[in-house]
RNA sequence: GGGCGAUUAACUCAGUUGGUUCAGAGUGCCUCCCUUACAAGGAGGAAGUCGGGGGUUCGAGUCCCUCAUUGCCCA
């Protein structure tokens, strides 16, 4: 059989994919095993696939895969949430385009456009997911607005209004005027702007006095209730009772006194717009002043402002200072810098308004939300988000769960004579409830709450809701798959999302959601951006693995990912996957263009077996360790260098017959053995490149995704250490045939002048590597030779020609004079009492060993130096 | 403004409860080699006063204080 100099990933994707779709390795439903399961973190049905899901997904698909190799029955549910606010705000855009306004359809017939849009590109992210290696359980695909997914969200809500965790009430909402409709705190971001500090002046009512403020918004003003000043501050005292003219508009309004006021900021005097701010709200409130809303929902000027009725905030901000001007009560405009608020999904400045919403009270859930985490039922990985996470919960406010969208679940709330309202899972059951209040009530009398839930009312269910757990709390599928083990996600949405999870989880099943929750890095470009559409900065994730393939892509991402750093991604990065797909690739086409026969097996290759068989187990060691604390880039490291220096390098070196030479069936054998359990190890990593060899070592039935995962067996740690004497005596003779540029077809010899007593079993290793015709054990050191140290011991090459005295006495005289410095700072160490006295005692007799030996060696060097210089 | 991190080689990062001369890995860089698995490769090599300053200790990259720089979260 012919094998390709290079690997070909593309064919081994497509082919090994649809097997293993086919025999249905990655579906579960429960068996006497131990679940193992993954929630997918739904991407939006708005998306496509970006390198943070590259990374993410990469990172679920290793942990899962071992896990399945590990015999547990896995269970990874892949899913998509609704996003509603941008999918509403994409379906609007497209039916605008059509020429169609939302405002003049109905409901229904706007949702059955949304859920077309949703049927259409709602699917893509994942079938891009398919081709990174994705071993998701494709049958249990969920959307967050499938019937009983909304069905669970609805109970949800009416169990917690009964509860009397939900409420209804007015309060100061981050209002987004493009989407219109209310944010979460969660979903503003604040963002430092350059502004104007503008000091306006108000009148005083009866009085030639006048009293200036300072503002970055001065439109406001119109809606202002009050000024308020510190009643600490001197310079106000005296307006005691005073009622000031608002500019413009002359409306007259009071001066109260508030110690909240910053006496040093600005002028000292504060205007108070209760309806536009939410400091000045909570002001408002205090000393019962009027609230004003001058602004219409999409923030244009409504009629209680008087003036630029019917225009734009921004519009008015300019207008109204020129005006300001004009009158004369602008007194000066200076340069400022202040942070704004901005919505996550449209990016308009956020208006803080009063308005009538949802919220969920956050209290009580939030208790067990922050013990658990704090005493590790649930891990965080890395742990320093544990800190942020317990800030968060500490300061948390009630959350405002509607949005004055159409797309996601309707508000399951039902008024009728006016405000008067119940909350119920269907106006049928919602009729009933009514008519306890009044019998005369028709089901045509009732009429549901206009608003949706905001998409986390319904992710923060999503690892219940995947299994029905809500609706039948007690099925066999969340009692097997629930508690879930591990949890991928941003830190970005370690609020929205995980605090949440948590919080609905002890809620409804009473336990945690998951055990551990690995935090990954944002991907940014070189030059530490974030990836984003609007800078084109990201490369195209499917692009990317047609070029380096799949597997090559997985080994790039996690190469430098570390839990929680951020990850600055470079493509030479999915080069280096790539080369290491090839790498693998070619050791198997060496081992497999070996002819096999039953000839002698050399004592080379039987050493090489053993210090592989332990460095092999060593490994494995390292790499369990690596996934037990989620450093899944140092597990693929140990991994890496495994396959490339161990086996690669040293080991098939060493068993490599000679060019035309036959194998002997017992090496072979035990090589296949090794090269199965490395593709073991890789699998994870390289679940493609893996099962393709697999498979062509041997045509078999058994695959390797469900092979076992490799068994650690007992590591002879002297035999690694005995090794790496004989790879530093190999490296020695490479390093001679360099300098004095004998081709490694020349065979030498070698003396040994065993100063220490060696492990002689593995000589046949330095004969094979360094091309050495014997190695004999000498007693005197030979008078025309290079020699060099390894440890204790000396080794000698004869040479004929005569060797470079100078230099050899100054490599020499190097060697002893580290060895020296290394003495003295042994010696300084020993003989101070205080460390003597306080080292515990091994300590210090390490410390005497490592004594001992380099005044072993210095004799050694001395001698040495002495012989040539006489020579 | 409040809180939490980070600062180790040119780059990205390890460095476990302080204890071998301890300063490490991968990449990159430099030298040599198209040798019969792989040039997407091989054999070697150089490279850092562990951000600055103080302190605790027999001993500090590791613990404490302080300053600087920087990132994130929140207001």
């Amino acid at each position: 059989m012919e094998i390709s100099k290079k690997y070909n990933p593309e064919v081994a994707a497509e082919k090994w994919y649809n097997h293993w779709i086919e025999k249905e390795y990655f579906h579960s439903t429960p068996d006497k095993r131990q679940a193992f399961t993954i929630v997918i973190p739904p991407p939006n049905v708005t998306g496509v696939l970006h390198m943070g899901h590259m990374l993410n997904n990469t990172l679920q698909d290793v942990l899962i895969r071992r896990a399945r190799m590990m015999d547990y029955n896995t269970c990874w549910v892949p899913g998509t949430d609704h996003a509603s606010i941008a999918t509403e705000a994409k379906v609007v855009q497209k039916l605008a385009s059509e020429g169609i306004q939302k405002s003049d359809l109905t409901r229904e017939e706007f949702l059955s456009h949304a859920f077309e849009w949703k049927n259409k590109h709602g699917g893509i992210i994942l079938e891009q997911l398919k081709k990174l290696g994705a071993s998701c359980d494709w049958k249990r695909t969920k959307f967050t607005m499938d019937d009983d997914m909304s069905e669970s969200v609805i109970q949800v809500f009416v169990d917690l209004y009964n509860k009397g965790l939900i409420y209804r009430g007015v309060r100061m909402v981050n209002w987004d005027p493009s989407a219109q409709t209310a944010l979460s705190d969660e979903e503003v971001i604040h963002k430092e702007v350059h502004s104007k500090l503008f000091h306006i002046s108000y009148n005083i009512e009866g009085s030639d006095e006048k009293i200036n403020i300072a503002t970055t918004r001065p439109e406001t003003l119109l809606g202002d209730s009050a000024i308020c000043v510190n009643p600490n501050d001197l310079r106000y005292t005296h307006l005691k009772n005073k009622k000031a003219i608002i500019p413009l508009v002359n409306r007259v309004i009071p001066i109260i006194f508030d110690e909240y006021v910053d006496m040093e900021f600005g002028t000292g005097a504060l205007k108070i717009t209760p309806a536009h701010d939410i400091n000045d709200y909570q002001l408002g409130d205090k000393h019962n002043l009027k609230t004003i809303d001058i602004l219409n929902d999409d923030g244009t000027l409504n009629k209680n402002a008087q003036l630029y009725v019917g225009k734009d905030r921004f519009e008015v901000r300019k207008q109204i200072a020129t005006d300001l001007e004009k009158g004369g009560y602008l007194v000066k405009t200076e340069d400022y810098q202040n942070k704004v608020g901005f919505s996550e999904r449209t990016d308009a400045v956020i208006e803080p308004k009063l308005s009538m919403q949802w919220f969920c009270k956050m209290g009580e859930f939030s208790k067990p939300a922050l013990a658990h985490v704090m005493n590790d039922d649930i891990q965080f990985h890395p742990t320093k988000f544990k800190n942020t996470y317990r800030h968060w919960i500490e300061n948390i406010k009630d959350w405002c769960v509607s949005r004055q969208l159409w797309w996601g679940q309707q508000i399951p709330a039902f008024y009728y004579e006016g405000n008067k309202f119940v909350v119920a899972k269907t106006k049928e059951e919602a009729l009933v409830l009514a008519q306890k209040e009044n019998s005369n009530i028709t089901i045509s009398d009732l009429r549901q709450d206009e608003d949706v839930l905001d998409t986390w009312f319904s992710s923060w269910l999503w690892p219940i809701s995947v299994f029905d757990g809500i609706r039948n709390p007690d099925n066999e599928e969340i009692n097997y798959y629930y508690p879930t083990n591990d949890l991928v996600t941003a830190p970005e949405i370690l609020f929205f999302w995980v605090a949440r999870m948590i919080m609905a989880g002890y809620e409804y099943q009473g336990d945690l959601p998951f055990k551990n929750v690995y935090l990954t890095g944002i991907v940014r470009d070189k030059q530490g951006r974030k990836m984003s559409k609007s800078l084109g900065n990201s490369p195209d994730p499917i692009k990317l693995m047609e070029k380096y393939g799949a597997d090559g892509v997985r080994v790039g991402m996690l190469l430098c990912s570390p839990a929680g750093n951020d990850l600055p991604f470079d493509e030479s990065l999915c080069e280096q996957g790539r080369n290491f797909s090839n790498k693998i690739w070619n050791a198997f086409r060496l081992i497999k263009g070996w002819e096999v026969r039953d000839v002698p097996q050399p004592d080379s290759a039987k050493q090489a077996i053993i210090w592989f068989e332990n460095k092999i187990n060593k490994t494995i060691l390292e790499i369990d360790e690596s996934y037990s604390k989620y450093r899944i880039s140092e597990a693929l490291m140990s991994t890496y260098k495994l396959v490339w220096d161990d086996f690669c390098s040293w080991y098939l070196e060493i068993i490599k017959p000679n060019y035309g030479s036959p194998i002997d069936t017992i090496t072979y054998n035990k090589t296949i053995e090794q090269l199965e359990k490395v593709l073991k190890l890789l699998h994870p990593f390289m679940p493609f490149l893996s099962e393709e060899i697999w498979h062509l070592i041997d045509d078999r039935t058994n695959d390797i995704i469900v092979a076992d995962w490799p068994k650690v067996e007992k590591v002879e740690e002297i035999l690694l250490d005995d090794f790496d004497i004989v790879a530093e005596a190999v490296s020695s003779i490479r390093n001679f045939r360099k300098q004095k540029q004998i081709p490694n077809k020349e065979q030498l010899s070698l003396l040994v002048k065993e100063n220490k007593k060696l492990y002689r079993n593995m000589d046949p290793i330095i004969c094979k590597l360094g091309n050495v015709d014997s190695i004999e054990y000498v007693s005197e050191k030979p008078s025309k030779a290079y020699s060099f140290m390894v440890k204790a011991n000396e080794y000698f090459i004869p040479l004929f020609e005569s060797i470079n005295v100078e230099a050899e006495l100054e490599k020499l005289q190097k060697e002893l004079n580290y060895t020296k410095g290394f003495l003295k700072s042994v010696e300084v160490k020993l003989s101070n009492e205080k460390f003597v006295q306080n080292a515990p005692q091994p300590l210090v007799d390490k410390e005497k060993k490592k004594q001992a030996d380099a005044k072993a060696k210095i004799e050694i060097l001395v001698d040495k130096i002495a012989a040539l210089s006489d020579a």
